[in-house]
DNA sequence: TGCATATATGAAAAACCATTCATATAATAA
DNA sequence: TTATTATATGAATGGTTTTTCATATATGCA
């Protein structure tokens, strides 16, 4: 069982929390989980405005959540590393079980 | 590498992840994760007024993320589960590796 | 019964965040 | 250059959530 941590920790934890925890940003993770996509393929796998999407992958981007690459006009964004696959998979599973 | 979720899935994720993501409510599962503790030994521990603790630990009852057990005048709280435990621990790792 | 302690709760205040709308920037092609 | 497509962004809106304050409830004790 784990010991609390420090102020600044917490704080770190709680905004990682925080980027993870909205509905767009989940599905953005998730849509980019398998592979790189540009952001008109999120905007499309999403269902939601490009204009939404835009700026939560700013959020992203600004958390290091993710990667991206720019080619021609697209921009393709990708996971940054496999923590963030380890917190979803352990927060769906969490959901599922039981 | 996970699949898009139901929305339903993602719709409890994201609830798991907003009530995690708070910092009060993080100290106060910090507070109980090695054994169950009473309401004012968590208000101490934590730092926060009774009122805010009192009200955040209803947040975590109602998500069931908690459980409690009543002893003349005190309530002890405790973790529900071990998931808790592992969301947690994977947030720390990522916050604090690198 | 009355008093003290522990916990819970309703309502208001303050802070915060997601979303939309309109528009800007950047790259490419004609 | 102009037009077109892809992406980013500023400002406003609407809604939600954290926190505080005051008070209520519950238990045990004198």
């Amino acid at each position: 069982m784990p010991n609390m941590p420090s102020e600044q920790i917490l704080d770190e934890m709680e905004n990682l929390l925080n980027i993870a925890s909205d509905f767009t940003r989940l599905k953005i993770m998730y849509s980019i989980s398998d592979k790189e996509k540009s952001v008109s393929e999120i905007v499309d796998e999403v269902g939601a405005s490009q204009s939404l999407v835009s700026h939560q992958l700013k959020v992203l981007r600004k958390a290091n959540l993710v990667s991206t690459r720019k080619e021609g006009t697209r921009v393709y964004y990708a996971l940054a590393d496999d923590h963030v696959i380890a917190l979803l998979n352990i927060v769906h599973e969490h959901v599922t079980e039981e």
